[in-house]
DNA sequence: ATTTGTATTGACCAAGTAGTCAAAACAGAT
DNA sequence: ATCTGTTTTGACTACTTGGTCAATACAAAT
């Protein structure tokens, strides 16, 4: 028999997600992606396709990897007002700290052009998605165990996180400075508190 | 004296933003520009500049032609409550009704590589942040005609709509239907109620 | 009608693009 | 050592990219 190749797929995804990441799809080229894998272009090709293909493996990649390990690590925790307060903290504090203003790959495709590919929005629905249940989940936990008012509206509740936590990570990409993004997370946290009419 | 160019440069820019706006800045090439203006490539340059200066200049006008003209309208109301409403109410139906899925010009922008581009970065800031301030003088507003609580920290809960409200124009591009989006319209004007610990 | 200076036109360029091909390199089985 | 079938390599193609150029078309001033 022959013999194995020598790089491993995953590794390169890897490091093909943070060309992706950082430059989107149209600004990535496969020279690009050749020097920052060190693969050679139809070694890219063997092993994983074309640059569509790439992308959207690195894309499920980065989902798997990053948002459904910080997830479920999150869900872990217990305390649905402690797990929901420390994902906006990490959200801010790992913007304010990203010098390359990466942002989130996942949030910055669903904006791309690349995004009206049918195969990668499915993809890019599905996670927000999943981000809003985690939401919507812990909500409900929390009802449960007494750390929300049960008047709370679950569903919506989650969407309006859902809706700060990317406005967090659009603006995080350069548009302000930390302070608006602290008055963010602070205000995602009010949405959990009841409310009464002024 | 010579002769006056037959072609209105504002109509070109429009053309061009629209081009802009669906493909974004990588997404766009000249060719695209000629074919959507009607104007050929020399005449471009002469009478605007390279591809970065027509984008640039396109994103001016998109500024002060949609953003600007909006905010004032809306500020025009007189009641911040309603005029508030009215922005949320405006942003869901227009993304619903957009069946280009083109989202919002200056937003996408932010999460662009261009916005790397430090002029170009420098006209999203500040746009975003005349958007925070309009937020946030309604809100002081209301307070002051008793239409919102004094309690209110009215630059935070500023912030927290502007999050939302960028929530909602990135979702709009696809990453879920009206459902969602009326959610977190919802969630955005319930930032205005006082909360009370649950 | 001729001059004048800008606008328009279409051909042109060098550089970069995604993707292909065929030969060479190679580890394991025989 | 030889055969085997995959992996690697680098040259190659056909095309698109943003940008430029020189010739031409043109309206106004003379």
């Amino acid at each position: 028999m022959p013999w194995k190749k020598n790089f491993e797929i995953d590794e390169t995804l890897d490091r093909a997600m943070e060309v992706f990441w950082q430059k989107g799809f149209d600004g990535t080229s496969l020279t690009d992606l050749i020097e920052a894998t060190g693969v050679q272009r139809q070694s890219l090709y063997n092993a994983i396709g074309d640059k569509r293909k790439i992308f959207i493996r690195s894309l499920l990649r980065y989902d798997t990897e990053q948002r459904q390990r910080t997830l479920s690590s999150l869900e872990a925790i217990g305390e649905p007002r402690a797990s929901l307060q420390m994902t906006f903290d990490a959200v801010v504090e790992q913007s304010s700290q990203d010098l390359n203003k990466r942002g989130c790959f996942l949030v910055n495709t669903a904006l791309g052009i690349q995004a009206h590919d049918e195969e990668v929005q499915l993809l890019v629905r599905s996670a927000l998605e999943d981000f809003r249940k985690f939401f919507e989940k812990q909500i409900e936990f929390g009802k449960i165990r007494g750390e929300f008012s049960k008047d709370l509206d679950s569903a919506a509740v989650a969407s309006g996180l859902l809706g700060i936590f990317i406005g967090i990570r659009v603006m995080a990409r350069g548009a302000t400075g930390t302070t608006v993004l602290r008055q963010m997370a602070d205000q995602a946290m009010r949405l959990l508190e009841n409310t009464t009419a002024a």
